[in-house]
RNA sequence: CGGGAUGUAGCGCAGUCCGGUUAGCGCACCUGCUUUGGGAGCAGGGGGUCCCAGGUUCGAAUCCUGGUAUCCCGACCA
């Protein structure tokens, strides 16, 4: 086995680092020459692309539309919720010139100090504020409600610490954002999406995911309630994969949103926002991946069969390859893309460890001997299995394998969180657990956030949701032994 | 913003302590030949502002001063 690929498989002794270079030499993305900023390589942003065009089909089926809204907030918009300014104040990037000058002193340019902004402009760490003030202008009567738009945008979050990604400075992401004349319609809008992201992660990515509400202290600034999705990743680490808040009339009593209802009274507006960003790929990489490298769901696979001549001289490799181009044709007809790879710079042996790498569910080798014989070698990447089949029947074959492949891959993942999802009674088995399996712990908790806090502050396990399913039994918190009503899911996470 | 480290070819690094020929290695790249059912071998070749500025010196990648960038550990976080 090659170098690169011996790196790989360090990952049960630092995953970080495993991690990394799975995304690097997978050519998903790397670091740019901005701190902390993400370049998407063509092969992850190919991915993310399949995602975004499964999850807006999810978001126009659930009666949304798109819009766009400015990348640049006016600072004092985002003072208007003291809340969400409170939570966002010190990771924003700020806009303060608008023009640079050749710099007298020098060959560079300089900002140019008579070109200072009246208003500093905020790049939005979120877009709650500008498109709070924007529907202000909206909403009139209750005929102008329910507002439900969606924003395929990026944002800027200045975070101290980066990870490709999980978490960069500038990321991509959809925003909704819902206006509603009654709490009890923007609340059925805060659920329906936390439960679109649940099908999402699960029927797409293959990704189990816990539902639940998030704790006080975990909520998003400015929302009443945080719903949220939670993943399981290899290494025993939660990931929160989606949210959906609840924000009530904060940011229409912040924006001054008010409308007419049927008993021409005026009441504030009800409002949602939800959201799922590039992180989403992070899930996607360490929930899945083996030391080979990515193994990618065939739904989001933008390669999902690769088709590898095994051939001696130009001659064999033309014939070869004009008989897996036949192949290929029909199963392309059948909305399967297929990738016949000729290259004869690198030999057949390279193109496998490649694709494997890449994570494409199936690879189908054809050389002289399955020529001469009417066979095909098929290998699927999830269990790194391989047989020889007849070409007859292919077409069917590989389309019915598609579909086990997706639920293989689910019910692999699903099996592994349920081996690593542990009810703990006592606070030393809490302890002892996080370290030697990690994994989600359900534990009895007395609901307060001084009990919350003192565990993240002893073990560094936060609470990442009280779930919606469950078991309902109450108990007594495993720290302070007060009553519990029920159980809480805990984890260490990113 | 506190603590630690590092900037040398596209990437990964050695050389720096103790200054001294033409700055070196691996990968990648280019050319040729031989190979080809699991990451090929050999031969040849191209590629450098040794982070920046100043200083010491006959001589600086190496020593000194200042700057700057990046990474790691904390605090912060989708």
């Amino acid at each position: 086995m090659a170098k690169e690929l011996k790196e790989l498989t360090r990952r049960e002794e630092n995953y970080s680092q495993w991690y990394n270079d799975l995304v690097l030499k997978a050519g998903l993305a790397e670091n740019s020459a901005v701190r902390g900023c993400m370049v998407i390589k063509p092969y992850g942003y190919a991915i993310w692309e399949k995602m975004q065009a499964a999850l807006d089909k999810m978001f126009k089926d659930t009666g949304h539309e798109n819009a766009y809204f400015p990348l640049f907030i006016p600072k004092s918009f985002m003072s208007r919720e003291a809340r969400h300014v409170e939570g966002f104040a010190k990771e924003c990037a700020v806009v303060t010139h608008y023009r640079l000058r050749n710099d007298p002193n020098g060959g560079g340019v300089v900002v140019d100090p008579e070109a200072k902004l009246e208003e500093e402009l905020i790049v939005r760490p979120t877009s709650e504020t500008i498109i709070w003030n924007t529907y202000k202008n909206w909403i009139q009567s209750y005929r102008d409600l329910p507002i439900l738009c969606n924003q395929w945008a990026n944002v800027v979050r200045w975070e101290m610490r980066t990870r490709l990604f999980l978490r960069t400075a500038e990321f991509l992401w959809q925003e909704g954002h819902t206006a509603h004349a009654t709490s009890e319609e923007a609340y059925g809008e805060t659920e329906k999406m936390v439960h679109v992201y649940a099908d999402f992660a699960e029927k797409w990515m293959g990704v189990p995911v816990v539902i639940g509400r998030k704790t006080e202290s975990e909520r998003f600034a400015g929302a009443e309630e945080t719903l949220c999705i939670e993943a399981l990743m290899q290494d025993g680490k939660a990931l929160q994969a989606g949210t959906s808040h609840f924000l009530g009339q904060n940011f229409a009593r912040a924006f001054d949103v008010q409308f007419t209802n049927k008993e021409g009274k005026l009441d504030y507006v009800w409002a949602s926002s939800w959201g799922v960003s590039t992180r989403l790929m992070g899930a996607l990489i360490m929930a899945h991946s083996d030391n080979n490298g990515l193994v990618l769901p065939p739904k989001l696979a933008p390669i999902q069969v690769v088709m590898v001549p095994i051939y001696k001289g130009e001659e064999e490799l033309a014939q070869i390859t004009a008989r897996l181009e036949a192949m290929a044709a029909p199963l392309r007809e059948r909305g399967i893309s297929v990738k016949v790879d000729a290259r004869d710079h690198v030999r057949s042996g390279f193109k496998f460890s490649e694709y494997e790498l890449k994570g494409v569910p199936v690879r189908l080798a054809m050389g002289p001997r399955d020529l001469a014989a009417g066979t095909i070698e098929l290998a699927r990447r999830d269990t790194l299995t391989k047989e020889t089949v007849p070409q007859e029947g292919l077409t069917e074959r590989i389309v019915a394998l598609m579909d086990r492949i997706q639920q293989s891959i689910y019910d692999k993942a699903l099996a592994f969180r349920g081996e690593m999802t542990t009810v703990v009674d006592s606070y030393d088995d809490f302890k002892r657990l996080l370290d030697e399996k990690g994994g989600f712990m359900l534990c009895h908790w007395d609901g307060t956030p001084e009990t919350e806090e003192r565990i993240k502050e002893e073990t560094k396990a936060t609470i990442r949701c009280i779930p919606f399913d469950g078991p309902q039994e109450p108990g007594v918190c495993m720290v302070t032994g007060k009553p519990s009503a029920r159980r809480v899911l805990f984890a260490r996470s990113y």
